[in-house]
RNA sequence: CGGGGUGUGGCUCAGCCCGGUUAGAGCGCCUGGUUCGGGACCAGGAGGCCGGAGGUUCGAAUCCUCUCACCCCGACCA
């Protein structure tokens, strides 16, 4: 490709819109630009990338017996609702104003819907689809460039299977086509299981690239061993303990103070361990004519509640509102305890770091005023223990064996085992061998197209622009013509890019007159192709080619005779690594 | 949705508080010339309804009201 007629419009100064590297160097580099919040306009060395992401993706979803199909973005608002999915999506779903039609955020119903009528006995079965396509999510707030849009493009597969172990099976195989994908596209990955073991039967992971500019946060062992989503992850935590001096649970007056903070400051202690940290919480119910249902839960006051293990013990569960504190507890938020409260069928369960503990303080359910010496075993009947505490920075793993830490790292893809949800919803079934119905088991599993590319580019990049490498990278090798006007300088640059070509390898061309070198240098170092190769009046003097490795910044002068040689070397090379 | 911020040539921004020539700079662009290995130089030039609407005023980029868009933090989501 030659640059002169290719539309690659470099920016020499940051977009004052763009704060995470991979945005700012996607911009400058020409890939993509911003048409409104959350939407891009992908140009073309944008698009030249994201294809080879897609096809790396084919290749991959191909290998494991997938095929691809290509489904309307538009839906019926009909299908939405017989799985429940137009309320649940709320907002975040796009609504067509003057049709009663959706644009789909992602495709479960559409394929189970072409399941249902085709996939009719188990011989139909197993099968695992896939398309890549445009989803569309209304994100409240859009944010990162392309890592969280509102259009973009996704690769969204589903597995259906007439047995668990067969789900099991085809789960197994995606999981190995998406680190398969991940190798291929130079990312530095690991998975995190999304759900606990709570959930049952239902299986899920998340594949995460390690970088600064995601979402996500995420614990990771200092072994590799154990990598785990925040909200749900585990470690080793030692139980406080008694203290069984006996001594009786007695009321005192603290004003004003309201957490634990506060709390541990007025008793001039550090160890806010025994500080035990009251939320309440709401379990609403689950029918018509049943009551809500109110739980108190407690941690140790230098210990996080993590809502999301709350949410998987009690299904639906919400803090409490300010106005329900006082009527079920009798106090306000930052005075409520375990003891004396006022709605006596509240529940009560606390930490397993707090079981049988004695000698806590807690709120008295009586603004400003606190207890202490509670002993859950004693003062508390009917306490339940559960894990439901945030992990901490630097923590150690479960089994002691490694230390946790912290970080934050973007989702790339996600794959779960469905269970029967969606064809039980929308009828789907099979006949077995025997002649009977039964509902078809299915998984998805999902990948994100541009945020692969906007991952690499956050873990590969320095202060001049992208470093690519390997299958994802735009081109093999960057050209460059150090030409003046008039002479032949170009010629030759010119003769070695048709040599080039015809040698199989993907060339962009700097052959702009009247640049000076170095623009032509900064644009390739910004652009990213991992080998640059220089044509000048300098070398070509002594009959000598430069090539230059943009990740290394290495730079060999080779004498034109041994040039087709050196340079399948060196590309040999980086591909490699 | 809560909080904060920004809209001024293609890009990055100054000017706004304290209203008053013809609205500026750098980069980019066009013409001519000189340059030619790390974002060159000289000379000349084009390009703006100062986001939009209303208001205050003799006079508004600047003050007031409303509105739209975009960005950031949070909430939400995967």
């Amino acid at each position: 490709m030659k640059f002169s007629q290719y539309f690659l419009p470099t920016l020499k100064e940051v977009p004052s819109d763009a704060v995470i590297p991979s945005h700012i160097l996607m911009v400058r580099a020409g890939m993509i630009r911003q048409l409104t919040a959350g939407v891009y306009s992908y140009l073309p060395l944008g698009l030249r990338v994201f294809k080879k992401i897609e096809k790396i993706v084919r290749e991959e979803m191909d290998a494991i017996g997938g095929s691809e199909f290509y489904l309307p973005a538009l839906s019926p608002n009909e299908l939405w609702a017989e799985t429940g999915r137009l309320e649940d999506y709320g907002d975040d779903i796009f609504r067509i104003k003057n049709r009663e039609l959706v644009l789909a955020p992602t495709h479960e119903e559409v394929f189970t819907s072409i399941a249902k009528p085709n996939l009719i006995s188990y011989k139909n079965l197993p099968q695992i689809w896939y398309q890549i396509q445009t989803k569309f999510r209304n994100e409240p707030r859009p944010r990162g460039g392309v890592l969280r849009g509102r259009q973009f493009t996704m690769k969204d597969a589903y597995s259906f299977d007439a047995t668990w172990e067969g789900l099991d099976e085809s789960y197994n195989k995606n999981a190995q086509a998406y680190r398969n994908i991940f190798t291929r596209c130079g990312l530095k990955f690991f998975t995190v299981t999304a759900f606990s073991g709570a959930m049952g039967g239902s299986e899920s992971e998340e594949f995460m690239v390690e970088a600064e500019a995601g979402e996500d946060t995420v614990v990771i062992s200092s072994d590799n061993k154990y990598s785990s989503n925040l909200e749900v992850a585990v470690s080793f935590s030692e139980n406080i303990g008694r203290k069984n001096s006996g001594l009786e649970i007695e009321e005192f007056h603290t004003p004003n103070i309201k957490s634990i903070e506060e709390l541990a400051g007025f008793l001039k202690i550090t160890d806010k361990s025994r500080l035990a940290k009251s939320r309440l919480f709401v379990i609403p119910a689950k029918s018509e004519g049943k009551k809500d249902e109110y739980l108190l839960a407690l941690v140790c006051g230098d210990d996080e509640f993590s809502e999301t293990k709350l949410a998987k013990i009690f299904a639906g569960i919400r803090p409490g509102h300010p106005e329900e504190l006082f009527d079920i507890a009798g106090a306000e938020a930052g005075s409520i305890g375990p003891v004396n409260l006022k709605n006596k069928t509240v529940k009560i369960i606390a930490d397993l770091k707090l079981k049988d503990a004695d000698e806590l303080i807690s709120g008295a359910c009586k603004n400003d005023y606190h207890i202490k010496n509670i002993d859950l075993k004693r003062d508390v009947v009917g306490i339940e223990y559960f894990d439901i505490r945030t992990v901490k920075d630097g923590e150690e793993t479960v089994d002691r064996s490694s230390k946790l830490r912290m970080t934050k790292a973007i989702e790339v893809g996600h794959i779960f085992k469905l269970g029967t949800r969606y064809a039980e919803a929308l009828g789907a079934k099979y006949l077995d061998v025997n002649g009977k119905d039964n509902v078809i088991i299915m998984g998805s599993y999902g990948i994100g197209i541009e945020r692969i590319a906007a991952a690499y580019i956050e873990q590969n990049h320095d202060k001049d622009g992208i470093i690519w490498s390997g299958e994802i990278s735009p081109f093999d090798i960057h050209l460059i013509s150090v030409n003046k006007k008039s002479d032949n300088i170009k010629a030759e640059a010119e003769k070695i890019y048709n040599e080039l070509i015809t040698a199989g390898y993907e060339v962009l061309f700097d052959d702009r007159d009247d640049i000076s070198p170095g623009v032509k240098f900064k644009d390739a170092d910004l652009i990213g192709v991992p080998v640059q190769v220089v044509v000048s009046d300098k070398n070509m003097k002594n009959g000598e080619i430069e090539i230059k490795e943009r990740r290394t910044g290495d730079r060999y002068r080779i004498q034109i005779s041994d040039f087709n040689q050196k340079i399948k070397e060196i590309i040999g090379n980086i591909n490699k690594n």
